[in-house]
RNA sequence: GGGCCCGUAGCUCAGCUUGGUGGAGCGCCCGGCUGAUAACCGGGAGGUCGGGGGUUCGAAUCCCCCCGGGCCCA
C-alpha cells in the first residue's frame, strides 16, 4: 500500500541539488518535459535576448535573468504550453575582437591584416567565443535553467548572418539603405566608428582657449570663439551665432571684439582684460553673413576651399549662453551640431581631414601626420605667433572615450551604411505603443528616444561581424544580396565561410556595366545581429509569416530599452511591419551591497560559480527572484541567508509531516480532504481556504509576470501560515496513537497545502521542489509523473475559500498574541494552563469569532474558559492613575507648583480619566485656573487584584493570575511529560517506542500530579508508570536516569525500554 | 545638461495606483519551548517615511523644487 514518504535530516542545498541534478540526467528531464508539452495547445513564443560570450562565468545579474525566464517558461510549461525556449549568445562584435587583441598581442587595428592576418584572427574569435559558450551554458544548466541548451542560436553562424542579410536587402528594396556621410564617434584606436552605447564618459584635461578670427574688411576687428579642441581648427568652416541673443562690440586696445554680452564678463574674468569700452550691441542675426578669415589659412591647404563658406551662420538650437563667447567655431566634419547646421546652410561637404587612426591628413598642410591631440599644441602656438590666441589655459571636463580601451574619440564625417530609421518612425511609435510593457515606465523611456529618433548607422569598420551583403562596382551600381543562394546565383561561387575574408574574396560581374563588383568591407554593428534575433532565432524569415512574428514574451535588463528592445522593432518594423514581441518586461540590475556597480577591478563582483557556491542554488535563485523585478538588486550574503532561512523551515515542515504520516501510513488516495470533509476542524478549513487562496495569488502574480510576488506569497505562506500557525494546531492532533479522524483530518489538509505549494515553488527552486516531490509525494501517489515539473499547476478550488472563516482565524490570532503578552508579564509559562481570559469587545464578531471557535481559542491560550464582555466593563478591572511629574510641573507652576502637585496627588484617578479621555484635565487651584496636561503626569493602570490587562486589536483581554489545584497539577504533569520526553529523545527511541517509567518525588507533588497518572502514560507511551517517593529497588543496566529540578521540587525519572 | 527608476526601523524591503492612527523579515534585548531540535515560539526596543514647499479637514501616498544612488542618453 502507498504511503507518504518521509523526509529526514536538515536542508543541506548542495546535496539536494547535485543528486536531483544526477536524477535529471538519468531520466533526461528536458526530453519527458518536450514530450508533455508536445501536446498542448496553445504555444509560448519566447525569445531569448542572447548575453554577451565575453567571460566565461556569468555575473550574477544574468543569473538573475536567465532564472526569471527559467521561472516564467516553467510556469508556462505547468500550465499546459508548449514553449519556444531557444538559448541564444550574441558572439559577434568590438568586445571579442578586443580581448583577441590582447590574446596575440595586437596593438593597432593595421597588425591583424599586416602581421596576423585575417583569416586567422576571426578563427582566434570564434575559438574564444565558442570556450565561452561553453562555459557560460555549463553554469545556466547548473543554475537548473530549463532551455534547449544543445541547439542555442549562435550570431555567428551562417544560417544567421544569412538572416541577417535578409533584412539589409529588405531595407534597401525599401528604399531605406543608403551610404552617406555621418559624422561619428571614432575610436583612434580601434580604427572604427562606435556607436553612443559604445562611448562613455570620463574626466579628460584639455587646452581651453579663445581664438580671434579676423573680420573681413575691418581693420582690427574679431570675431572670439571658444574651444577645447584645437585640432578641429583646420577644419573650421563657418563661425555660429545666436540669432536671438545680444552680441557686444568692445574695444580693448586698439582692437574691436565680437560676442555675446551675456558672455562678457566671464569672458573678461577669464581672459584678464579690464580696460575695455562697449562700442556697439546689436542682435545676433545681424551677424549673418559676415565673413572672415581663418587665422592659419596659410599654413593648411585645406582652408583655400573652405574659405567661401567663411561666414557667420546662425542657430537657435546650438549656440548657448552659457559657456564660451556665443560664437562657436563649426566643423561639420567633426560635430553632430556642426553637421547640422552646415547643411541648413547647404554646406554639404564637411571637411574631416583626419584618418583612421587619428592622425591629420595631407590636406592641412604643417600638421599632416601628426596625432591630433598631440598637434593641439602647434596649433596653439601657431595661432599666437599669428596673434590670434587672445587667452589659453586648461579645464578638465567629461569627454567621450572608447568603452572598450578607454581612447579619448575624435568626431570623424565618413561614409557609413544606414538604414533611414526615421522615415519609418510613426510606425516604430504606433507598434511600440501596442506593446504591452512591465513596468509602463519602459514604453515612456522608448518613446522618449523614438523622439529623438536618428537614422541606424549599421556600418562597422571591423572583422568579426555579420559581413554587409552588400556589392559595388567602380561605377556605383550597387547589388544587396540576400541569402547565399543569390550569392551563387551571381557569382557562382560558395565562400569558406560567409565571414571576412572568405566572403571578400567572391566578387562577379555587374550585370549593369560588367565591371568587376566587390563587397564593400564593413561589417554590422552588433546590436544589429541581435536585432534580428526574434526570427533569426528561429529559422528562414521568408518562411515566417508577419502574424507569427511578435513572441508573446521577452524580459531583459533596463539598459535594453535603448538596446535590444530597440533594436528588435527596428528589425520587426522594417522586415514585417509589426513590433516583434506582445509583452516586455524589465528587470533591474544586480548592484553591490553598497548599490554600485560591480566590478572585478573594485572587488566587489560577485560571480555566478561564487554564489553558487555559497549559497545553493535554490536559495539563490530565490533571492534574487523576490526582488521587485523592474528594480535594482542590492547584493547581499545576508539576504541570501534569510532565504535560506525560510527555506530549512519549509523543510523542516516536510520533515514534520512526512514523519508522523509515514508512522501511520497515511496514504493520501484514500483519506482526501473531500473524503473527510465533515471531519475536518476549524484550523484545517483555514489551512485549505488560506492554500487556494495562495494558487490565486501566485497563479495572477505569474500570469502578469510579477514573480517576485510570487516569491513571496510562497515564503509568507509557509514560514507565516503553516510553521509558525498550522503546525501549532496540528501537533497534539498527529500525537493521537489512534487511528482518530481528527488526526487525518489533518494528514489530509496538510498533504493537500503542501503538496499544492510544492507545485507552485517548482518553477522558482526547481532542486528543492523536485527532492521533496520524490521523498515526499511520490511514494504516495506511485502513478503520478517522475519529475514535479512534469505536473500541472494547480487548480483553484474555490469551495474552500472562506472569507469569514480566514476572518475568525485572524481574530483568535490577536487573541494568541495578547494573551501571549499577558503570560509573559504575569510569568506564567505557556505550558502552564491559566483558569480564565476575558476578552472585552463591542464587536459582534468578535464575540462571534471566539466563541465559534472556542476549542481553537482555549487550546492557543492554554486557558480553560474564556469569557466575552462588552467593552465598557473594562472598568471594572482597570483604574488609571495620575502620578505628578515633579520636574515638569515645578518648572512651569512655579510658586503654585506644590499646590498643584498636591491637587494631582489627592485627585489621581480624576485627572488620569480626564488625561486619558479628553486629553486633559482643567481644574481651579489657589484661584488659579489650571490645565493639568500629558506633559505633567505620569498615568499607571492599575489592575484588578490577579489581573493582568492588555489591549488589542479588538479591544482589551484580561488574565486572571489564580490557579486552582487542577491547573496547578495539569502545569506539573506538563513538566514532567515534557522532561520524559527529552529523555526518550536522549536514549534515541524511536517515536513510537512504548518505555516504563519510574517517577521519584516529593509527596506533595505526588498529591499534585497523582490524578493525571493516565494522562502522563499516555503522552510518553509508558506501559507502566510508578510515581514514589522512594528510588526503584532494582534499576536494570538499561535504564536512563536523570535528576531535574521542577519549581522547588526535586524529581528523579528512571526510564527503561 | 536631459529622460526614466529608486530613497520608509541598524540591514533588506512591503505599503504609494485609489490620501484616513506607518508594516514584515533579519539583527538586537528579554523570555519561553524541547517528539521539526546545530531547530522552533512569544514579547520588547527601534522610524522628523531623503530634505523643503504646496494641495487637503487630513500626505509615506497627490503636485512642485532640491539632495543622494542607479540606468539610458547628451
Amino acid at each position: 500500500m502507498p504511503v507518504v514518504g518521509r523526509v529526514e535530516g536538515r536542508y543541506n542545498p548542495h546535496r539536494v541539488e547535485s543528486s536531483v541534478k544526477e536524477y535529471w540526467n538519468r531520466i533526461d528531464l528536458y526530453k519527458l518535459v518536450l514530450s508533455e508539452n508536445s501536446r498542448c495547445e496553445n504555444a509560448f513564443l519566447f525569445i531569448d535576448g542572447p548575453p554577451y560570450p565575453s567571460g566565461d562565468v556569468p555575473h550574477v545579474g544574468t543569473a538573475w535573468n536567465k532564472s526569471l525566464k527559467d521561472a516564467v517558461l516553467r510556469f508556462k510549461r505547468m500550465t499546459c504550453y508548449r514553449v519556444f525556449d531557444r538559448p541564444g549568445y550574441d558572439c559577434h562584435g568590438l568586445p571579442i575582437e578586443v580581448k583577441v587583441e590582447q590574446r596575440l598581442g595586437v596593438k593597432y587595428k593595421r597588425e591583424i591584416e599586416e602581421r596576423i592576418g585575417v583569416e586567422e584572427f576571426i578563427d582566434a574569435c570564434k575559438k574564444l567565443v565558442y570556450e565561452n559558450v561553453d562555459s557560460m551554458t555549463k553554469w545556466f544548466m547548473e543554475l537548473g535553467v530549463l532551455m534547449d541548451w544543445s541547439n542555442p542560436y549562435l550570431t555567428m553562424r551562417d544560417e544567421y548572418i544569412e538572416s541577417g542579410w535578409w533584412l539589409i536587402k529588405k531595407a534597401d528594396e525599401m528604399g531605406l539603405l543608403d551610404n552617406e556621410y555621418r559624422v561619428v564617434y571614432w575610436c583612434p584606436r580601434c580604427s572604427t566608428t562606435l556607436a553612443e552605447y559604445e562611448v562613455e564618459y570620463s574626466e579628460v584635461i584639455d587646452p581651453s582657449i579663445y581664438v580671434k578670427f579676423p573680420v573681413k574688411g575691418c581693420e582690427k576687428e574679431y570675431l572670439v570663439i571658444w574651444t577645447t579642441t584645437p585640432w578641429t581648427l583646420p577644419a573650421n568652416t563657418f563661425i555660429m551665432a545666436n540669432p536671438d541673443a545680444v552680441y557686444a562690440k568692445i574695444l580693448v586696445s586698439g582692437e574691436k571684439y565680437v560676442l555675446a554680452k551675456e558672455r562678457l564678463s566671464e569672458f573678461l574674468k577669464e581672459t584678464g582684460l579690464s580696460e575695455f569700452s562697449v562700442v556697439e550691441e546689436f542682435k545676433g542675426r545681424e551677424l549673418e553673413g559676415l565673413e572672415y578669415q581663418h587665422p592659419l589659412h596659410d599654413l593648411i591647404p585645406l582652408q583655400e576651399q573652405l574659405s567661401k563658406h567663411h561666414k557667420v551662420v546662425l542657430s537657435k538650437e546650438h549656440v548657448a549662453l552659457t559657456e564660451g563667447t556665443g560664437l562657436v567655431h563649426g566643423a561639420p566634419g567633426h560635430g553632430f551640431e556642426d553637421y547640422e547646421v552646415g547643411l541648413e546652410y547647404g554646406i554639404a561637404s564637411a571637411a574631416s581631414p583626419v584618418d583612421e587612426e587619428g592622425r591629420f591628413t595631407a590636406e592641412v598642410g604643417a600638421y599632416a601626420g601628426m596625432y591630433v591631440r598631440e598637434a593641439n599644441e602647434r596649433i596653439i602656438s601657431d595661432l599666437e605667433s599669428r596673434g590670434c590666441l587672445l587667452h589659453k589655459s586648461t579645464m578638465a571636463h567629461r569627454y567621450p572615450v572608447c568603452w572598450r580601451c578607454k581612447t579619448p574619440v575624435v568626431l570623424r564625417a565618413t561614409k557609413q551604411w544606414v538604414i533611414r530609421v526615421t522615415k519609418v518612425r510613426n510606425e516604430l511609435i504606433e507598434e511600440a505603443s501596442r506593446v504591452k510593457w512591465m513596468p509602463s515606465w519602459a514604453l515612456d523611456r522608448l518613446l522618449h528616444i523614438l523622439d529623438n529618433l536618428q537614422d541606424w548607422v549599421i556600418s562597422r569598420q571591423r572583422y568579426w561581424g555579420i559581413p554587409l551583403p552588400i556589392w559595388i562596382c567602380p561605377n556605383g551600381h550597387r547589388i544587396v544580396i540576400g541569402d547565399l543562394e543569390e550569392l551563387l546565383k551571381y557569382s557562382g561561387r560558395r565562400p569558406g565561410e560567409l565571414h571576412k575574408p572568405w566572403i571578400d574574396e567572391i566578387t562577379f560581374k555587374c550585370p549593369k556595366c560588367n565591371n568587376e563588383m566587390r563587397r564593400v568591407p564593413d561589417v554590422a554593428d552588433v546590436w544589429f545581429d541581435s536585432g534580428i534575433a526574434f526570427y533569426a532565432a528561429r529559422g528562414k524569415p521568408f518562411e515566417l509569416k508577419a502574424s507569427e512574428i511578435p513572441s508573446d514574451f521577452i524580459v531583459e535588463g533596463h539598459d535594453q530599452v535603448r538596446g535590444w528592445f530597440f533594436s528588435l522593432l527596428r528589425a520587426g518594423v522594417i522586415g514585417f511591419g509589426v513590433a516583434p514581441y506582445k509583452c516586455v518586461l524589465v528587470h533591474g540590475f544586480a548592484l553591490d551591497e553598497k548599490g554600485r556597480e560591480m566590478h572585478k577591478s573594485l572587488g566587489n563582483y560577485v560571480g555566478t560559480d561564487e554564489a553558487i557556491e555559497r549559497a545553493g542554488r535554490d536559495p539563490l535563485r530565490l533571492w534574487l527572484l523576490q526582488n521587485t523585478v523592474w528594480e535594482d538588486l542590492k547584493f547581499s550574503w545576508d539576504g541570501i541567508n534569510e532565504i535560506r532561512a525560510a527555506l530549512d523551515v519549509a523543510w523542516n515542515v516536510f520533515v514534520f509531516a512526512s514523519t508522523y504520516m509515514n508512522l501511520d501510513k497515511y496514504d493520501p488516495l484514500i483519506h482526501s480532504v473531500g473524503e473527510l470533509r465533515d471531519h475536518l476542524k476549524f484550523e484545517d478549513k483555514w489551512l485549505l481556504s488560506r492554500v487556494n487562496k495562495l494558487v490565486k495569488e501566485v497563479t495572477s502574480a505569474f500570469n502578469e509576470y510579477r514573480v517576485h510576488e510570487a516569491v513571496r506569497a510562497l515564503k509568507d505562506f509557509i514560514v507565516e501560515e503553516v510553521s509558525h500557525w498550522y503546525v501549532r494546531f496540528a501537533r497534539p492532533r498527529v500525537w493521537i496513537e489512534e487511528s482518530a479522524l481528527e488526526k487525518v483530518a489533518a494528514y489530509a489538509s496538510m498533504y493537500y497545502a503542501l503538496k499544492r505549494w510544492l507545485v507552485m515553488i517548482a518553477p522558482l527552486a526547481p532542486f528543492l521542489a523536485e527532492e521533496l516531490y520524490l521523498r515526499f509525494v511520490k511514494p504516495a501517489e506511485p502513478d503520478l509523473p517522475p519529475s514535479i515539473h512534469l505536473l500541472k499547476w494547480p487548480t483553484i478550488d474555490e469551495n474552500f475559500i472562506d472569507e469569514e472563516l480566514e476572518e475568525s482565524m485572524s481574530i483568535v490570532r490577536e487573541l494568541a498574541s495578547a494573551a501571549a503578552s499577558a503570560r509573559m508579564s504575569a510569568g506564567i509559562k505557556l505550558r502552564q494552563p491559566v483558569k480564565c481570559i476575558t476578552v472585552y469587545t463591542n464587536s459582534e464578531r468578535v464575540r462571534a469569532a471566539l466563541t465559534e471557535h472556542l476549542d481553537a481559542s482555549l487550546f492557543i491560550t492554554n486557558s480553560k474558559s474564556l469569557e466575552v464582555r462588552p467593552l465598557d466593563e473594562v472598568s471594572k478591572v482597570v483604574r488609571y492613575v495620575a502620578e505628578p511629574i515633579y520636574s515638569a510641573i515645578g518648572s512651569e507652576y512655579r510658586s503654585l507648583a506644590k499646590e498643584v502637585m498636591k491637587y494631582v496627588e489627592g485627585n489621581a484617578e480624576t485627572v488620569a480619566r480626564d488625561i486619558v479621555t479628553f486629553g486633559r484635565h482643567e481644574a481651579e487651584i489657589g484661584g488659579v485656573k489650571v490645565a493639568v496636561e500629558p506633559r505633567h503626569v505620569n498615568v499607571k493602570k492599575i489592575y484588578g487584584n490577579n489581573l493582568v490587562v492588555r489591549e488589542f486589536k479588538y479591544g482589551v483581554i484580561a488574565l486572571d493570575t489564580r490557579l486552582t489545584l487542577g491547573e496547578v497539577s495539569e502545569g506539573l504533569a506538563r513538566e514532567i511529560v515534557r522532561r520524559i520526553q527529552v529523555m526518550r529523545k536522549d536514549m534515541g527511541l524511536s517515536v513510537d517506542a512504548k518505555v516504563n517509567v519510574w517517577i521519584q518525588m516529593p509527596r506533595e507533588a505526588i498529591d499534585v500530579v497523582g490524578e493525571l497518572k493516565n494522562y502522563i502514560s499516555s503522552e510518553v507511551r509508558a506501559l507502566e508508570l510508578t510515581l514514589s517517593e522512594e528510588a526503584p529497588s532494582r534499576v536494570s543496566s538499561n535504564t536512563y536516569k536523570k535528576e531535574w529540578l521542577i519549581g522547588e521540587d526535586k524529581v528523579v525519572i528512571y526510564i527503561s525500554t
